[in-house]
DNA sequence: TATTCAATCAGTCATATGTCGTATTTTGCA
DNA sequence: TGCAAAATACGACATATGACTGATTGAATA
């Protein structure tokens, strides 16, 4: 028998959730449907017998990411499934770090969710299809968030910044070019325009100061 | 109608993958099998209209991680699907940093990896339940590799020392010649020095190096 | 609606760079 | 003292890069 917790602030949606789980298994018992994070560790205190939960995001008093890394650090035997609507970069890469070791969209068949729930406890990470592909994308390119920067005056638009990114790693063009799908001219004009703004006429200049100006 | 293109060393197993996918679908065709990455990038040279290859990891001549690597950047529209019997980090982060999109354990059934090409084709990221769990591991702990303490045995001298700290500088080769007081030409044959010692390619690559093994 | 701006791409040209050889001189140290 | 390593230097070749000119597109915005 598999024990699932739900963390769900939309109550119509959890007990909708629940059912389904019900309908389709025999083996799986939702024991217990918070409404936030809160009531969520509350109600592990008490009781945390549970094997996996299945956790949202936008919550009222303490959010989806908080509450996995409380469950996660709290209690390493639960495995949580981030099941949610949002499938932003940020979010993926702040659930994960949290300790989440599944990230559903909401639009998943009830199949899919329960497929995931047995995949976990396998030792699997469950993840819907454009889940799992942001998150090689993230693996590859390891700082997709800190997009904003104290400069001094200069401000580079996110594309330059990103380009700025590939080049400290020692790329060339066309690498580059490859890595954001654009054509090597273009990544040649982004850098001529990156140069003037920054006052420099070559790569490593380039990045120096990019660094100094803590824009990478 | 999908094609298909496999890369496999071992004929049998390429040729059994071929016959399960074709009795399993009538939507799917295998139109090559390469034996190697070198094999597999002839045969996209005279004809790239291949929607997913299905990549070994291990074969002579050329490895699928490097075949990856090329195909990913030769021809951005094709989907590279590793099909292997390793699951370690080293080789799952490899292959995903070379542009594969998928990565399936050999054991997995002909079902799975017809699903697996239905969604890479639709931008999920096809992963065997171990791997999507090894990729997470990795994402939350962006140095998994470092305990290759092969910097051991690099050792630059003094007068390479001095030309890299002039290079992270941003300067050119005249420029630093100058400061030197030596010619252009022996800059440019100290730095090719460098570059072998420390495996790299250019001025970027090389001062990213020696930062990190803290040479300068 | 007009205008700005970010992002995209192409082509030219001079220069810089990366990779080969090859070769001489200095120098540290066994 | 003699040898290996380090430092010095040049030439040649293909490719990468920086600088410039010019252009189109779409989104934001005034």
């Amino acid at each position: 028998m598999i024990s699932i917790a739900i963390a769900e602030d939309n109550k119509l949606l959890a007990r909708s959730l629940q059912e389904k789980l019900l309908a389709a298994t025999t083996d799986i018992v939702v024991k217990f449907i918070a409404s936030n994070g809160n009531e969520l560790l509350k109600y592990l205190e008490k009781d945390s017998t549970v094997d996996v939960v299945l956790m949202d995001i936008e919550m009222p008093q303490m959010d989806g990411i908080i509450a996995t890394e409380q469950v996660c650090s709290r209690y390493p035997h639960i495995k949580v499934i981030i099941l949610t609507v949002f499938d932003d970069d940020e979010k993926i890469f702040s659930a994960i770090q949290a300790g989440a070791m599944g990230y559903l969209l909401k639009d998943e068949s009830a199949e899919e969710i329960i497929k995931g729930i047995r995949m976990i406890l396998e030792g699997g990470a469950p993840m819907s299809a454009t889940i799992a592909a942001k998150t090689l994308q993230l693996l590859r390119n390891p700082q997709p968030l800190p997009r904003q920067m104290c400069d001094e005056g200069v401000t580079l638009s996110n594309r330059e910044i990103e380009i700025l990114e590939l080049l400290e790693k020692g790329y060339d063009y066309k690498k580059i070019a490859d890595q954001l799908f654009i054509s090597p001219s273009t990544v040649r004009k982004h850098l001529e325009n990156i140069y003037h703004k920054l006052q420099v006429h070559n790569k490593m200049q380039a990045v120096r100061k990019a660094i100094q100006y803590k824009i990478i």
